[in-house]
DNA sequence: GATGAATGAGCTTTCATTCAT
DNA sequence: AATGAATGAAAGCTCATTCAT
C-alpha cells in the first residue's frame, strides 16, 4: 500500500462511478489544456469548466491544483514503466546490439507519448522535475534495465555497470528528447535510433 | 550598431554611474533569485525589492518582465559562447581523444556556471529555450566545433558528420545536464567526463 | 438572443439570488462614483469597495472596467429609448406647437434623469461618445418624432426634414445639455422649455 | 494684473528667451499630443520628450499636468476670445439676418480650429469644463454680442435678451459641435450655417 | 537652470482557494 | 456530494512627481 498521506495525495478515494468519472473528467481536462496551451493557461477555474464539473467539486477531489499535475505524472509514470517493464522483459533474451536498438526505439515512442509529463511539465515546473526525475530511473528502467545488462555482462567491456547505466540513461535521453524537442530536426525516427544505438552499443562493447 | 527595436530591448541606455548600478542591481537580483526560488518566483516587485531598487526604476530600463530575462539569457549566451570559441580555438590542433575529453569537461564548466540560464531558465519557460536553444548551438558551438572534427576527418569513422554532431552535441549536453541536475549522483566530475568522452570517442571512431 | 460574444459582454449570467444583488452593488457603485466624481475616479478597487464587494467579484462579472460603463450605458439607453417612445406615441396627436412643447420638456427631464449617461460619461470617454450617440438618435428619437413631425406636414414650411430634423436634436439637445450642466443658470425649466421650443416651432413653421 | 496664486499659474514666468522657448515647446508638444492621440496618452514624461526637454524642466515651468492643460485651455479661450470680439465689432453694424449668418459661420470656424480645446478637452477632462465654459461666456461672447443684439432691438420681438442670448447661446455651440463631432453628417457647412442662422433668426424676429 | 534617475502609490487584472447554500 | 459565489493576495505595469547631481 501506498502513503496517501503526503501533499500530493488525492484527497479521498472515489468510491461512487461519478466520483471516479469526475476524477477522469478533470485529469483528462487538465492534461488537454497543458498539452495544448502550456501549465500557466491550465487555472484551476479552467479545469474545472472544461472537465464540466463545478470548481467546489474539483477541490473535492483534489487538495490543490499541484495535486492534478501530480496526479497527471504519477499516472503517466506509472504507465509508461510499466509498458517499459514489459518491453523490456520480452526481450531480455534478445541479442545486446539488437535489444538495445529496440529499446532505444522503445523509449523514443514512450518518450512521444508522454511527451507532456516527461518533456513539457517536467521542465516548466521545476517541483516536478524531480517528481519524474526520480520516478522514472527508479520505478521503470532500472531494474529491469538492470537484469537485460547482467544477461550480457560478458559482451559488455565497461568495468562498472552501475555509472555506465547512469551515463546511458542520460544521454539516450538527452538525445532523444532533442530530438523531440527540435522544431526541424536533421534525422527522422530511423537515423536517430540508428546513431543513438550505435553510440551506446560503441560504449558498452569496445 | 544592434537593432534595438525588439521587445525585449532595454528601454533607455543608463547615462549616469548610478543607472548602471540600478541595472546591474537589477539584473544580479533577477539571477539569484531565479536561481534559488525560480522563473516564477521573479516578479517584478521581488526583483526591484531584493534589488533596493523602486519598480518604477527597473520598468524605466527594461520593458517588461521578459526583457530582464532576455537580457540575462543574452548576456550568458554571449559569454558562454565566447568562451567556448576561444577555448576550442585553443585546442583545434590536440589529438582528437584528449581534445574531446577537454571540450567534455569545458562544457560540463560552463553548463555548471551558467546553468541558470542553460539549464534552469531554458528549461522553465519555454519561450527562452529557443532563443538559447539556437544560440547555443549556432553561435557558440557549431562553426568552431565543426572545424574541430574536419581536422580529424580521417580518424573519425562516421559518414555523416552533421547528424553526427547533432547526435553529438545532445548525447553530450544530455548527460551534463542530467548530472548537474541531479543531487545525488553516483560519480564525479572526472568519472563523468571520463566516460562520457569515452562514449564520444568510441562512437566516433570504432 | 442577444450576441453575447462582444469585448463588453458580461463574463457569467448570475445564478444565484447573492450574485443579482452582487451585480447591482457594483453598477450602483459605479454609477455613485462617477456622478460624484468622474469616470477617471471610478478604479476598479474602489467600485468594488463601494460596492462592498471584493475585486475578484466584480471581475467574475465583468471582464474589464469599461464593460462596467458599457453596461451602465446600455442600461440608461434603453430605458430612456422605451420611456421616450412610449411619451411620443402617446403626443402623437396632439397639436404642433403643444407636441413639441411636452416633447421638449420630456427630454428635459430624461437628460437630467439619465445626465450621468448622456452628459458626463458620453462627453468624458470619447469610446462611448458613438454607443451612446448612435443609440440615442437612432433607436428612441428617429423613427418615432419623424412620425410626430409627418403627422404636422402641412403645417412645417422647412423643405427637407431629414435636414432639419438634424439640426434639430442637436439644438435641443444642446441647449438642455448646457443649461443642466450650468451651476447657476439664469432662467428655470419652464422657461428653458418656454424658449427652446419656441424656437423649434418657428424654426419649423415660419 | 491677472492674480498668479492660483494652482494651475505657471510656476515662474520665463524670462529668458531660451526660457520662453522651452515653455512653448511644451504646450505645443502637450497639443499635439492631445489632438493625436487624447488626453490620456498625454502623459508628462511622454510631452517633455515629444518637447526635447527634460521632465525636470517641464515641472520648473508648470506645476503640474493640469497647469499645462489649463495653460492650453486659457491661451486658446484667449485667442479665440479675441478673435471673436474683433470680428463682432467689424460687423456691429451689419443687417441683423446677414449679421447673424456671419457670426454663425465664425463661429464654425473657430470652433473647428480649437476644437481641441473646446469640444475634446472640454469634454474628456471634467475640471475643465467650467474653466472653459465660464471663459467662454463670459470672455469672448456675452459682452460684444450683447451690443451686436442691441443694435438690433427693435427688429427683436423676444422680451427678455439675457435668456434669449443664454439660450441661443447653447443652441448655437451645441448644433455646431455636434456638427463637428459627426463623422458622417447628412449636411455640410453652408447648409449647418444656414439652418442654424434660419433658426436663430425666426427664434428672434418672429 | 537643466538633467534624468529615482520614486511609489495606484492601476487593471488573474487565479488558487474557501465556504454558504 | 455538488454547486458556484466570493475572496484577496499578488501579479505586471504606469505615471505624476521629487531631488541629487
Amino acid at each position: 500500500m501506498k502513503a496517501n498521506q503526503n501533499q500530493f495525495a488525492p484527497r479521498k478515494v472515489p468510491q461512487q462511478e461519478r466520483a471516479l468519472f469526475t476524477v477522469d473528467s478533470i485529469l483528462t481536462a487538465a492534461r488537454t489544456i497543458i498539452e495544448q496551451k502550456g501549465y500557466e493557461a491550465a487555472s484551476t477555474n479552467h479545469v474545472a469548466d472544461v472537465a464540466g464539473v463545478s470548481i467546489g467539486s474539483l477541490y473535492q477531489y483534489f487538495p490543490s491544483k499541484e495535486a492534478i499535475v501530480a496526479a497527471l505524472v504519477e499516472d503517466a509514470v506509472l504507465k509508461a514503466g510499466e509498458r517499459t517493464r514489459k518491453f523490456l522483459i520480452e526481450r531480455m533474451d534478445a541479442p545486446l546490439a539488437a535489444g538495445i536498438r529496440e529499446i532505444v526505439g522503445h523509449l523514443l515512442e514512450v518518450r512521444r507519448e508522454y511527451g507532456l509529463i516527461f518533456r513539457r511539465l517536467a521542465r516548466e515546473v521545476p517541483r516536478f522535475r524531480s517528481i519524474s526525475g526520480q520516478l522514472t530511473t527508479e520505478k521503470y528502467l532500472y531494474n529491469t534495465i538492470h537484469a537485460f545488462y547482467r544477461q550480457h555482462r560478458d559482451e559488455i567491456l565497461v568495468e562498472d555497470l552501475e555509472t555506465a547505466m547512469f551515463v546511458l540513461e542520460h544521454l539516450v535521453v538527452g538525445a532523444i528528447d532533442a530530438y523531440l524537442d527540435n522544431d526541424a530536426p536533421i534525422l527522422n525516427d530511423a537515423e536517430l535510433v540508428q546513431q543513438v544505438s550505435d553510440a551506446v552499443i560503441k560504449y558498452l562493447t569496445k
